[in-house]
DNA sequence: CAACAAGTTCGTCCCCAATT
DNA sequence: AATTGGGGACGAACTTGTTG
């Protein structure tokens, strides 16, 4: 019965503390139990116990080490459900003053998601994407809707002005023959075990990033390059000077602009898709 | 081999919602 | 209002692995 399969796997994550440490394992790494029962603010044994619950569930899988059992999320679909729960539930109101409303500022600007970028760069570079032909949007948009802001009520403006095909379904993302092309010039090995892209909706944005292998590819390659740092020792990225420079010969973005609302007059000079080729 | 560290199991308590 | 059951939390005791 699937409504008890949907029932089950959603009561996994409802509870504070799994959902917790679902939350830290969203920045890709494999965590010690007892990592992620600091970070779940729990006792050590209540973590085992929660622990042994998702990894039933599926959600998360182990591995022992000696005397440690690392812990990480089972597959980047995992990362992807979690990522779209954080989008329905509407963005965090900080309570731990000036720090934690820039820790989340920088958060919203670029971090990873599982091991693809998200925020609003890894939206950018997707927009770019799109827009270069590298990406195949369905017809219309980028992402499930309506969806609206939990701030304002608005409806989330659709993913513009893209090339879309009658073939791609709303809400995908087919990497095209031209992308394929382009990410190969790059020196990228796509595996075939994995869908080369897919759309992960961003709980930031509120739009589709690019996950699957070109997206994991892709921000790999970005660190590799040191074009983004990680800030801390959490998941959010700091795009470096050359980075900035690479961005903006890659996909043409202007990172002036990245992080700014739909709206936002800022926002209107053409943050993507300018100066790829 | 003892000391230590990480993780697990078990018993117990507490809280909350449903039932009587 | 009292009872019951489920779920989550914790501490103590234990197991397993590492280190000196």
């Amino acid at each position: 019965m699937s409504a008890e399969r949907v029932a089950a796997l959603a009561g996994l994550v409802a509870d504070r503390s799994r959902a917790a440490m679902c939350l830290a394992l969203l920045d890709g790494r494999a965590w010690t139990a007892g990592e992620l029962a600091r970070a779940a603010g729990v006792s050590a044994s209540t973590a085992s116990e929660h622990l042994a619950r998702l990894v039933s569930g599926g959600l998360l899988v182990e591995r022992r080490q000696g005397r440690w059992r690392y812990l990480r999320l089972a597959d980047p679909s995992v990362a992807g459900l979690l990522e779209a729960l954080l989008a329905h539930a509407g963005p965090a109101r900080p309570t731990g003053g000036l720090r934690a409303s820039v820790a989340s500022a920088a958060l919203a600007r670029a971090r990873t998601c599982y091991d693809h970028l998200a925020g609003a760069l890894g939206v950018a570079i997707t927009d770019a994407m799109i827009a270069s032909g590298l990406l195949d949007s369905g017809p219309g948009d980028g992402g499930p809707t309506p969806l609206t802001t939990p701030l304002t009520g608005a409806p989330v403006p659709p993913t513009g002005g893209h090339p879309t095909s009658p073939t791609t379904p709303p809400g995908a993302l087919v990497l095209t023959a031209e992308g394929h092309a382009w990410l190969a010039g790059l020196g990228a090995v796509l595996p075939r075990d994995r869908p080369a892209a897919r759309a992960c909706l961003d709980w930031t944005e509120r739009r589709d990033h690019l996950a699957g292998s070109a997206g994991a590819w892709l921000c790999a390659h970005l660190r590799e390059r040191d074009w983004v740092r990680p800030v801390g020792s959490g998941r959010a990225l700091q795009v470096t000077r050359t980075g900035e420079s690479a961005l903006f010969d890659l996909f043409g973005l202007d990172l002036g602009v990245i992080g700014t609302r739909p709206g936002d007059p800022r926002a209107t000079s053409g943050a993507a898709g300018r100066g790829r080729r």
